[in-house]
DNA sequence: CTATAATGTGAGCATTCGCTTGCATTCACA
DNA sequence: TGTGAATGCAAGCGAATGCTCACATTATAG
């Protein structure tokens, strides 16, 4: 099931019919990864459960794991846009205020379907670095970063892609953990976690060697 | 593969021989995991990378998922050692003191063999409850609420398993993220994270509403 | 040495899974 | 309405996987 990148869809779909179809199977992918797990989400049953016939899958997905990389770019480009569209709105509004606006959109999207989110982390680990995930994390770690350079100097911490990446597994790390403990309130969680991506960001301390 | 915890191993390891297989089959699966990922960690090539016939896999674990659920619990046991024994022998010490040492040793562990601490997280929360996962891990955040009780005035958190949890994801997000992103400097990582554990229990904001 | 228990073996069964293939149906358009 | 392209269908192939079982080997005890 090692994902190939090179792999394309047999066929673009083109009616709205077939588009409609490609939805469904995705959709259908979704709702078994969220309710039954990664091993219960084999092409027989996405297929069944997407009231599609095998040979309809593959026609638009070369293979399995394509169907999977497709909902991960879906959900980083959902991610993506939001934060784009968040931080141009914001613009000129304090560190503290923006970041609790990005984390809340953040947490929210992540905790609409936690168990979705959750596994889609780990098989966007898992997969060989297809391109265009790359791209899509890159461009999320951008957002992050420009929103650091336009406060940099309310920040303790470097303007640098670590940092960046730091705050993104801050927020995943902390959503996955309390969905994880059966959490389900996301307005507390996304207090506390502003409060420790604030924190990170915020604050120095001699060192500690 | 869904886990069944009720199953109980066929044997008991009772002579040296067989424990040493035991400790064979569970290396075999950490390398396969952390080398070729979940996937490719099935029973008849855990058998072959661990010079043991399949037949004796299964003599001591009732099924595949069983050698997972060992493999979590032994990395789970491990963490909670050695929380246990560094609070012990840095009682006394400051929370900055405190949180370095502790949360370097627990970066250390994650950092030895990133790749099969990511897999292992990622299957514990597939599995169902197992009780005895359960408890290692309850063991680990009363741990970490220990050290939040000796230190609740230099905290702005409340002492609460929610406090507990986000600190233990916050730091297993952030070296999940890190060798995601291929960094493999512990030693820097390691002060980033300590940074971020103490930002997010010392500091307070006023309400964000 | 012998008897018995413990441990180890691996061919192969039953099942599942990813995917192909050949054919049927529906659509867009003249 | 006729035609070719697009879409949909599902039986089933070949390979892989989890696991069993009948047997072989090794260790321990009397």
């Amino acid at each position: 099931m090692i994902s190939n990148p090179a792999a394309k869809p047999r066929k673009r779909p083109l009616q709205t019919r077939s588009r409609e179809t490609v939805a469904v199977i995705l959709e259908a992918t979704a709702r078994i990864l969220e309710a039954e797990g990664l091993e219960a989400a084999n092409t027989n049953a996405i297929a069944a459960r997407a009231g599609v016939s095998i040979g309809s899958v593959y026609q638009y997905f070369p293979d399995k794991s394509a169907i999977f990389a497709e909902l991960i770019h879906k959900a980083e480009a959902d991610l993506g846009d939001n934060l784009d569209r968040l931080l141009a709105r914001t613009a000129g509004l304090s560190l503290e205020e923006r970041v609790g606006i990005l984390v809340k959109a953040g947490v929210g999207q992540q905790m609409q379907r936690p168990q979705l989110a959750r596994i889609l982390d780990y098989l966007e680990a898992a997969f060989p670095k297809d391109p265009i995930l790359k791209a899509a994390d890159e461009r999320i770690l951008r957002l992050i970063m420009q929103l650091l350079e336009e406060h940099k100097e309310s920040i303790a911490r470097p303007v640098s892609p670590a940092t960046a990446s730091d705050v993104l597994s801050i927020v995943k790390g902390m959503v996955d953990g309390a969905s994880f403990a059966g959490e389900v309130n996301a307005a507390e969680l996304e207090g506390r976690v502003i409060l420790a991506v604030l924190g990170y960001l915020k604050h120095q301390y001699p060192a500690e060697r």
